[in-house]
DNA sequence: TGCATTTCGTTGCATCTGCAACATGTAGGA
DNA sequence: TCCTACATGTTGCAGATGCAACGAAATGCA
């Protein structure tokens, strides 16, 4: 029995661990569905849609795709479509690139400007009744913790 | 601060719901896509899989596919084309429903619960390795804190 | 009983996705 | 220069997905 403590302790997550991990899978499905759910009822595109124009508007300037697939966690070929899709719906346009002629910038048009506020007045609130189960302080404590489990920098990481 | 001034207050989130949003969307993300990564690299099927053989298993009998949709969290003409692809791999099985002509039951076959088996051996690992930034005492805090967000009933929910 | 309503699960179709292969351009030497 | 290696982004194809419409059985009720 010896080695087989050391063998399954070492290779089955704690109790706890495996808590925390079913409470994130359970609970992170069920709010982006509820945002989800409010967009589409608003007949309004997805959250993905959203986040691409979000950070190209906080970029201000037109942006390499390359620099785009970083931060929205996704690959390459879906970028492409995704911006494929949008173009169709002029939120978005690929402009060329002159230092670089594989590639191109895609820019932020003023359609797509209008478009993601308009998400946005759907999103917040949205997001809001989400969240409505916690209180700020609470909040706080639980971005800590997913910073600290994801091993991101904490935006605005207050102290601690 | 009292009635904190209407309109924002109201309609967008404070800073900490907004930074804990983001927080949970970004680190479920990322976890969630390391697990599925190792089950890819280990060949084996996707997360999803596991759940309905898992539940299946867990409930001890063959079960009706309207009540697993709910804990999975799935709706059924997905659970139906998700069955599709398992029977024609036989880990499960369709069998007739006598109180209900209209459905039927689903059976976990020998090879569906040796597949769960062998998926938890990858699945397993690659959960600790995901969540190695936490500590054991975190890891509840965390999903004390999930649960709570979720108005989940909590599972062994401690006191409190 | 007869008939409308609801529930359970599936399916046709259009769209979306993942993957590997691809075209095109850049960078670094020999 | 030429040649190889690499980076950037797109695409063909097979498979997966969402949605609305569907068939069939159960339920409710006049």
């Amino acid at each position: 029995m010896q080695q087989t403590h050391l063998k399954s302790a070492s290779s089955t997550p704690s109790d706890p661990i495996q808590r925390a991990w079913i409470a994130l899978g359970r609970v992170s499905q069920a709010l982006q569905l509820h945002v989800a759910a409010a967009l589409k009822e608003a007949k309004l595109p997805d959250l993905q849609w959203y986040t691409v124009l979000w950070e190209l508007e906080r970029a201000g300037k037109p942006t390499r795709p390359k620099d785009l697939a970083v931060p929205l966690f996704i690959l390459p070929y879906q970028l492409s479509r995704l911006v494929d899709r949008m173009e169709k719906e002029e939120l978005v346009s690929r402009i060329d690139c002159e230092e670089d002629k594989r590639g191109h910038l895609l820019a932020l048009t003023a359609k797509g400007l209008a478009l993601r506020k308009q998400m946005w007045a759907v999103y917040a609130p949205a997001m809001q009744q989400a969240m409505r189960r916690i209180t700020d302080p609470e909040a706080l404590k639980l971005a800590e913790l997913l910073y600290k489990l994801g091993g991101i920098d904490n935006p605005h990481g207050d102290q601690s």
